[in-house]
DNA sequence: AACAAGACCTGCATGC
DNA sequence: TGCATGCAGGTCTTGT
C-alpha cells in the first residue's frame, strides 16, 4: 500500500506523544515518495526517497489504519498520511506511547533508539550460544532479561511468558544460569512462539487488529498468559500461578516450569 | 554497571 | 448510576 506512494499531505494533530514529533516533522515528509517498509525491533521504519527513515513505534494500543479520507477522524488519529492515491493512513495512538520520529537512514544504527538493540529473534543470529553470553553474570531475573532489548528485540510480555512455559524454565530463575541445555531450549522456544504468533494473526487482547482490521487470534493458543487458576496444559496437575516481576504480569506453572 | 521501581497516558472491567 | 481501584500489548528514566 504505501511503499512506491507519495506522500501528498501529512497532519500532525497531536505532537506529544512518548517522544515529541521534531520540528518540521510534516514538512519534511510531504511530497517524499516512501521507497519501502523495514521493521528493526518494535520499530517500523519507513525509507523515504531522500535518505531519511521515518521511525514509527506503536507503543501499547497504537495502530495504522488504511481508510478514505472521507471517514471521520477519530478522536485519537495523531497523525494522518495522505497519499498521491488519494487513500489515508492514520495513526491512531490512545495511550500516546506510540512515537515517530525523523533520522537520515544511514544513521539509524547510530540512533539512541537503536544503538543499544540486541539481536532480532527470528535472525538467524539469535544462537544459544549468542543468549548465554549476553546473559553471563546476570542476576536478573530470565523473565525480566528476554523483555530487555539489549538481549533480545521484540519480545513483550506475552511471548516472555509463553516461550517460558514451552522452555520448562521458570521466570523467577537467575538469568545467568541459562545456559548450555537451557538456552538451548529458550532459543527456539522463542523463535517458535513468535512464528505461531505472527502466523494467527497475533493476539487480540483487548483492542489488537491486524491491518485488515480483523482480529488476531493468538490468544486462543496462550498456554499460560491471562490464564491463572487454570490448569497448566503441559502437566495438567496444577494451575497456571501469576506473579508480578517488574510491574509486569507473569504466569508460569510452579510444577512445568523450573 | 546492574538492577528495581517509577514514570508516561488513556480506557476498560470490576467491585462497592 | 457513580465512583474508586486496578490493570493493560512498551520502554525510557531515575534512584539505589
Amino acid at each position: 500500500m504505501l511503499p512506491g506512494r507519495r506522500l501528498a499531505q501529512v497532519d500532525v494533530r497531536r505532537r506529544d506523544l512518548r517522544i515529541p514529533f521534531p520540528d518540521g516533522f510534516a514538512q519534511a515528509l510531504t511530497g517524499r515518495r516512501v521507497e519501502g517498509i523495514r521493521r528493526r525491533a518494535k520499530y517500523i521504519l519507513a525509507d523515504l526517497d531522500d535518505g531519511q527513515t521515518v521511525i514509527i513505534h506503536l507503543g501499547m494500543a497504537g495502530r495504522m489504519q488504511i481508510v478514505e479520507p472521507r471517514v471521520p477522524l477519530g478522536r485519537h488519529d495523531h497523525v494522518v498520511f495522505t497519499t498521491d492515491e488519494g487513500k489515508q493512513i492514520r495513526f491512531n495512538d490512545p495511550r500516546r506511547f506510540g512515537l515517530m520520529t525523523l533520522t537520515p537512514a544511514d544513521k539509524l544504527d547510530e540512533h539512541k533508539l537503536f544503538r543499544h538493540l540486541g539481536p532480532d529473534p527470528l535472525d538467524s543470529a539469535f544462537t544459544p550460544a549468542v543468549l548465554s553470553a549476553a546473559l553471563k553474570g546476570r542476576k536478573t531475573s530470565i523473565k525480566a532479561a528476554i523483555l530487555d532489548q539489549r538481549i533480545v528485540v521484540g519480545v513483550g510480555n506475552i511471548y516472555a511468558c509463553e516461550s517460558l512455559h514451552r522452555a520448562g524454565i521458570s521466570p523467577k530463575r537467575k538469568a545467568g544460569t541459562v545456559a548450555g541445555a537451557l538456552a538451548a531450549r529458550l532459543v527456539p522456544a522463542i523463535k517458535k512462539v513468535l512464528k505461531d504468533a505472527i502466523a494467527a494473526g497475533g493476539s487480540s487482547l483487548r483492542d489488537h487488529v491486524q491491518v485488515s482490521g480483523e482480529l488476531g487470534y493468538f490468544q486462543h493458543a496462550w498456554r499460560v498468559y491471562g490464564r491463572e487458576g487454570e490448569s497448566c496444559k503441559h502437566c495438567k496437575t496444577t494451575e497456571v500461578t501469576r506473579i508480578v516481576q517488574g510491574g509486569r504480569s507473569t504466569f508460569y506453572c510452579r510444577v512445568c516450569q523450573r
